[in-house]
Formats: structure tokens, C-alpha cells, sequence
DNA sequence: ACCAATCGATAGTAATACTTTTATATTTGC
DNA sequence: GCAAATATAAAAGTATTACTATCGATTGGT
């Protein structure tokens, strides 16, 4: 990754902690080691208790950062988007080619995080397996319809519009592209999770990537001009 | 939906559960009033003791049916995609033209649940609402693994075979037919999940199917003999 | 009438998800 | 360089969750 990225920093909702955990060591603490710690044991495992213990803090300083770990996991899924949408936005600009700008874009948001750029603190190789992991838990919630009015997925649906607006222009008469760019970026997740764990439900492989299906399922469905 | 149904068993695996709630009216009302109880306060705020008190139970023999409630769910799940097995199969018998027959196919596993047929003391049309919202929640857990080699998401597998052996039946060249038959399965989860919660990711709406959007996607993307 | 299974009621445990308070550092502003 | 403000650590406390164990009453089959 270049080094206009190590001093970019990814702005995320104020609503989703109660201290910005980039402002002081800790935070950055939180952030390294809650990414690593979900990774190990789960969400659902893991707890601020736990994190205190591994990071020598406290349960309740902890606290005083982040509401809950739902909220938490909000955070970090945000960060997350933010950082591929820049990466996309990035990769396209000044490609002129409807296709080839699609084509790039379904490539940097259905790829796998593969180099250990590590911004800072945050290890976007791990992340990216969080995200696959959990991101589902983050909306599939009873208070789905508060939070996005609060601009939790501001960022997530930025995104999607963004992989529409390229559908779109490739093929200005196809019917779905909301639908298909949802449906591009939930479903690469998905099918990364399948690779994992149920590899019979997925042609997935060491070979054929997610990215290689869903370019491929994309370019059979939108009529290029 | 048919007579045949009221006197249809949709078998679950016996591991699910430590005693079969098929077997005596209390099993049966654990699974009524679970079903519309998660629908009503989400899975993750849902508990047996609140279901004890709702069918004037005791939360200790609930745990005589189910280990935990993310084995009832494991268990509400399997139902619903044998449910939905049954009807696939049930509806594509004897269909002979492959495109047909996919459609159909195709039709049955990704439309909404209406008519409030109620199996005995299952009510299909909350239990789908329940598969949108709560089914991620199954599988994304660490032990995901093991619970398949427990072979708890078979009905879901062969389903998505299923599906994958029509997609082929109609282009046996098409490189990713299980890939896409995991992601019609998945994604009309989340397109309808995206209809109620996130409508601006969405192109369905009460006009527009998630059946119309996934049955013109896959047509377009399959070469037809 | 009796044996077994079922169920309800009660109690108990360990962990979770916090909140509150207080004491001690650390930073910063002047 | 010091006082004031702020941040953190430690400890204790609460309500709820997710169970487990025990026991007595009821019921159903033989």
C-alpha cells in the first residue's frame, strides 16, 4: 500500500463511540486488539472484560470509548468500508471506460486483503476476516431502522450507490443495479465465508476466485454498449 | 397449500434436540411460540425463560427439548428449508424443460411467504420472516465446523444442490453453478431483508420481486440451449 | 395399583453487560 | 513549575443470562 495511506485517516460516525479512539493510546489499543481478539474467539466470545485483561487496561476505560461492543463492531465495520471505498474510489478514478472502471471496482471490493499493509494499528488482513465473519450480526438487529437513521451504514450504502452508478453506466437500461450492487457486496463476503467453511456450497476455490464469479456474473448480465 | 401438508412430517435432525417437540403438546407450543416470540423481540433478546412465562411453562423444561436456543434455531431453520425443499420439489416434479423447470425452481426458493397456510402449530409466514432476519446467525458462529460435520445445514445444502444441478441442466457450461445457486438462496434473504430495512439498496419494492430481480439474473447469465 | 416418564417449581452457579465510585496518574494551560 | 482538568485503574455492585441440579406432583401405561 503507499504511503499516502499511512497518514489518511479514516473519519468515522461520532455517534459510534463516546471517545474517539484515535485520540490517545488506548483507543488505538482498543482498536488493535479488539480486531485481533474478535478474530480469535468470535464476537459473540468476546467481551470488554477480556480485552481489558489482554491489554492491561480496564474493563471500564474501555467503556468510557465505546458504548457496547455492538457498537464497537459498528466502529470497525465502518472504518472497514471507509477503507475500501477509498481504495475503490482510488483504483477507478480517472479510468474513462465504463467497463473497465466496473470492472476494476467489483475487482478492489470482492478481492481478498491479502498484503499486511497494517495502517497504524489496524490490521486489515484480520479486519476483512472480521467483516466476513460478523458483519451480518451489525444490522441483524432488532434496531436496524434507529441506527441507519442515526447514519450507522452511511458509508456501507455510499459504497453499494457508488458500484450502481459504474452498473449503470456500462448499462443504462438494466433494471437492478441497486439490487445487483447489493447483491455484489453482500454475496462476496458470503461466498468467501463458504470457501471456509462449507466448500461444497461454492466454486470457490484456491484457484477461482470470488472476484472471477461475480466479474463474470456481472459482465454475462449488463449489455455493454 | 394442500391437504398433503397437514399430514407431512418435515424431518430434523435428531441431534438438534434432546427431546423431539413433535412428541407432546409442550414441544409443540415451544415451537408455535418461539417462532413468534424471536420474530417479536429479535433472537439475540429472545430467552426461554421469557418463552416459559409466555406459554405458562417452566424455562427448566424447555431445556428439556433444546440444549440452547441456537439449537432451536439450528432447529427452526432446518424445518423452514425442508419446508422449502418439499415445496421446490414438490412444484418442479415433472416439469421436463430444464428453463422451466428452473424458473419454477427458482420461484418457489426465493418468493415471499404469504398465504398463512399454517402447518399444525408452525406458522411458515413468521418462521420466513424470522429466516431473514435471525438465519446468518446460525452458521456465523466458531463452531460452524464441527455443527456441519454434525451435518446440521444438510437440508440446506442439498437444496442449493438442487438448485445448482438445474442451473446446470440448463447450461452445462456455465463455470459456477453452485456459486450461483448459494448466492440465489443467500442473497434473496438479504434483498428482502434490504426491502424492509434498507429500501435505497435495493431495487424491490412492492411492485418488483426479489423473485423477478434473481429469475432475470440468472437468465441472463445462463446460455440457453 | 404401580412404575416410569414428564413436568413445574425452586434454588443455585458462573458469566455477562454493564454502572458507579474512588483513588491515582498524566496532561495541559498559564 | 504548579494547579486544574482530564484520563485511567481498581474495585465493588446490580440485573440479567444461560444454564444445572434437585425434588415433588401428575399422568399414563400395564
Amino acid at each position: 500500500m503507499d504511503l499516502l495511506m499511512q497518514s489518511l485517516k479514516i473519519g468515522v460516525n461520532e455517534k459510534l463511540y463516546i471517545k474517539d479512539p484515535e485520540s490517545s493510546t488506548l483507543g488505538k489499543n482498543i482498536i488493535e486488539h479488539s480486531i485481533l481478539m474478535i478474530d480469535e474467539l468470535g464476537f459473540d466470545s468476546f467481551t470488554f472484560k477480556k480485552l481489558g485483561v489482554k491489554i492491561n487496561s480496564n474493563e471500564s476505560s474501555i467503556y468510557r470509548y465505546f458504548e457496547n461492543k455492538h457498537k464497537l463492531l459498528l466502529y470497525l465495520a465502518t472504518w472497514y468500508w471507509g477503507w475500501v471505498e477509498y481504495r475503490m474510489v482510488f483504483a477507478t478514478n480517472g479510468i474513462d471506460d465504463p467497463v473497465k472502471k466496473l470492472e476494476k471496482a467489483v475487482e478492489v471490493l470482492t478481492q481478498n486483503v491479502e498484503e499486511d499493509s497494517t495502517i497504524s494499528h489496524v490490521n486489515e488482513v484480520v479486519l476483512n476476516r472480521i467483516i466476513i465473519n460478523e458483519y451480518s450480526k451489525s444490522y441483524l438487529v432488532k434496531e436496524v431502522n434507529q441506527e441507519d437513521k442515526d447514519s450507522f451504514f452511511i458509508v456501507c450504502k455510499r459504497l453499494v450507490n457508488r458500484l450502481s452508478d459504474m452498473i449503470s453506466a456500462v448499462d443504462q437500461k438494466y433494471p437492478y443495479p441497486i439490487s445487483l450492487a447489493s447483491n455484489v457486496m453482500e454475496g462476496s463476503l458470503h461466498q468467501y465465508f463458504l470457501k471456509e467453511h462449507f466448500p461444497t456450497l461454492t466454486n470457490c476455490n484456491s484457484t477461482i476466485s470470488p472476484t472471477e464469479f461475480f466479474t463474470d456474473l456481472i459482465f454475462r448480465t449488463l449489455n455493454k454498449k
